[in-house]
RNA sequence: GGCCCCAUCGUCUAGUUAGGUCUAGGACAUCGGAUUUUCAUUCCGGUAACAGGGGUUCAAAUCCCCUUGGGGUCACCA
């Protein structure tokens, strides 16, 4: 039998991490089993659909790999893959359903309803459907029906039996069905709920392995009955916990964004995500864009294969060593056996780390162009494709080496694209440094009229010419070159200092001296 | 509150199915040290956990029970 697993979104807007997770799980078994994945749009909830809503949620497949054998765009012996589209089959189910009497017409009125139900609590006992509208007459329900007054479908719930799952993480899993009301399966107009849908469609479409988040553990049994009713083979189940907010249990949530900046475990990521994303003109702090959702990491310039990472190791493991997976890799050592029982905290250092661990592993013509794009996005370069900026941009990338976790990062190297006017310079470091110490000055002043007449311009040369430079003025490297450093890239530290000043050229290097010379003397003279 | 789920270092986890090899392993973070003109990297090393209580057993992180704690979910949402 060939495997075939679905993961089911709701058209929302972004695609969460925590349901990429979940995503990426079902995509793994289907894969390593050589079997299917279906992506089936959940849209049955008309009022909250949006048709942009889906794009962004397609974007992050596309971006992390993660092809899809039937659904939206691609199709399908299935089709079609929106559940507002399947309007016929849920109806030929539910008729199916009240022809056999496994489901009833409820006439009682939500307000009725309710009322049972808080007077329940009120008791504190269970809430169990009243199922008045059963000891209708024929008659009677004819009657209704012919006024017009309107009911739901209500499936009827088997009390006597006990809904007993195998759960492929969590093992057996057990319900009393004399605990649960019967529920709604078609609403007032007609239309299915969410329960009563997915059952239709996961068997309509063959699912094999319904493989999903911990939430929807309690509509397990609900489905199962479902599918039981229908005759249906009911699938084998894989509740996967859900993913948590770094150091918690609770559940990642996009509400709570403002939670999390407070977050400490959160900090280094947003701090990095705030320089990057302000860089090329998104509001950080704006809710469009966060650490909730897939499309954030991307935007930052995070590698697919940094994410993925991440996002199997949350909840799963190999065994006791392996850490770094390739997609090819996890899709070849999955299983769902070894998929853990507890939710897992999202941990942004770790997920930062295995970025780190991929970019590294980058081949230098794919990190030129992951970074051009930022670059110009962000108005550092004027076109990504001309050979000379390519050729800097790619001399750049070398000398900032691992500096370079995300395509973001290039930013911290923006002394070699800015003009000299726009260059900007750390304050603080440059009062300490060069404008407080007395021969600061005269020193840099020194070193200028040196490097202007230096032979050649070279990293070599130039760690030469400032090493015999401090000798020769009997002062510490420790004063010289943090100056310099700061006169010419504008930051206290960065990459290396000589093959920075050889990258920028002699006339950029003279001309940044010539400016934070005149800078620091204006200072010190007010 | 009902139903259901979960419980090993700060975090992600190995070990639990077949109890001894676990004075509990790895990774991230953190702290020290080495390398480096700075930063980053790299390399060495350290701190750090079986929620508690009862059983069962020669032996329990592993099995059973209870307690506690955490979480999910309780719609004519998905």
């Amino acid at each position: 039998m060939t495997v075939r697993t679905r993961f089911a979104p709701s058209p929302t807007g972004y695609m969460h991490i925590g349901g990429m997770r979940t995503a990426l799980f079902c995509w793994l078994w289907a894969r390593h089993n050589r079997g299917q994945f279906i992506l089936r749009i959940d849209d049955t909830d008309q009022q909250r659909n949006i048709d942009a809503a889906l794009g962004p949620i397609l974007d992050a497949f596309r971006w992390l790999g993660l092809d899809w054998d039937e659904g939206p765009e691609v199709g399908g012996p299935h089709a079609p893959y929106f559940q507002s589209q399947r309007r016929h089959l849920y109806d030929a189910a539910l008729k199916q359903l009240l022809d056999s009497s496994r489901a009833y017409r409820d006439f009682e009125s939500p307000e009725e309803t309710q009322a049972q139900r808080e007077a329940a609590e009120k008791e504190k006992t269970v809430y169990i459907s009243s199922r008045a509208s059963l000891s209708l007459s024929e008659a009677e329900v004819q009657k209704l029906l012919a006024e017009g007054k309107p009911f739901v479908v209500r499936l009827l719930v088997p009390r006597a039996d006990k809904v007993v799952i195998n759960d492929h993480v969590r093992g057996q899993v057990e319900w009393d069905c004399s605990l649960m009301p019967d529920p709604v399966v078609a609403r007032s107009d007609g239309s299915p709920l969410y329960n009563f849908a997915t059952v239709v469609d996961d068997a309509a479409l063959d699912i094999t392995h319904v493989i999903r988040a911990e939430e929807h553990l309690p509509n397990t049994p609900i489905q199962v009955l479902l599918h039981r009713a229908l005759g249906n083979k009911t699938p084998e189940w894989a509740h996967i916990p859900y993913v948590a907010s770094p150091g918690s249990k609770e559940k990642m949530s996009k509400r709570k964004i403002s939670k999390y900046r407070t977050n400490p475990q959160f900090q280094k990521l947003f701090e990095l995500g705030d320089q990057v994303l302000s860089r090329m003109g998104i509001d950080p702090t704006s809710d469009a864009l966060s650490p909730v959702m897939v499309a954030y990491y991307k935007e930052m310039g995070f590698l697919p294969a940094g994410v993925l990472n991440a996002l199997v190791r949350l909840g799963w493991s190999l065994d006791d060593q392996a850490e770094f997976f390739t997609l090819d890799e996890m899709k070849r050592k999955f299983s769902l056996e070894r998929v853990i029982k507890s939710a897992a905290g999202l941990d942004p250092d770790k997920l930062l780390n295995f970025q780190a661990h991929w970019m590294s592993q980058l081949p230098a013509d794919e990190k030129l162009t992951g970074c051009l794009p930022f670059l110009k996005k962000a108005g550092l370069i004027e076109d990504e494709n001309d050979a000379a900026t390519q050729t800097l941009v790619a001399s750049v990338i070398e000398l900032a080496a691992d500096r370079i976790r995300v395509f973001g990062d290039i930013f911290q190297l923006d002394e070699f694209f800015v003009a000299d006017e726009d260059l900007k310079i750390d304050d603080k470091n440059f009062q300490k440094r060069v404008v407080k110490p007395e021969a600061a000055v005269d020193l840099l002043r020194d070193l200028r009229t040196q490097l202007a007449n230096a032979v050649s311009f070279d990293a070599a040369s130039l760690h030469d010419l400032l090493q015999a430079f401090a000798a020769e003025k009997q002062v510490k490297v420790g004063d010289v070159f943090p100056a310099l450093r700061l006169c010419v890239t504008g930051k206290a530290q960065g990459a290396d200092l000589f093959r920075s000043l050889e990258l920028l050229g002699r006339e950029c290097v003279i001309r940044r001296l010539d400016r934070s010379i005149g800078l620091a003397e204006s200072q010190r003279a007010s």
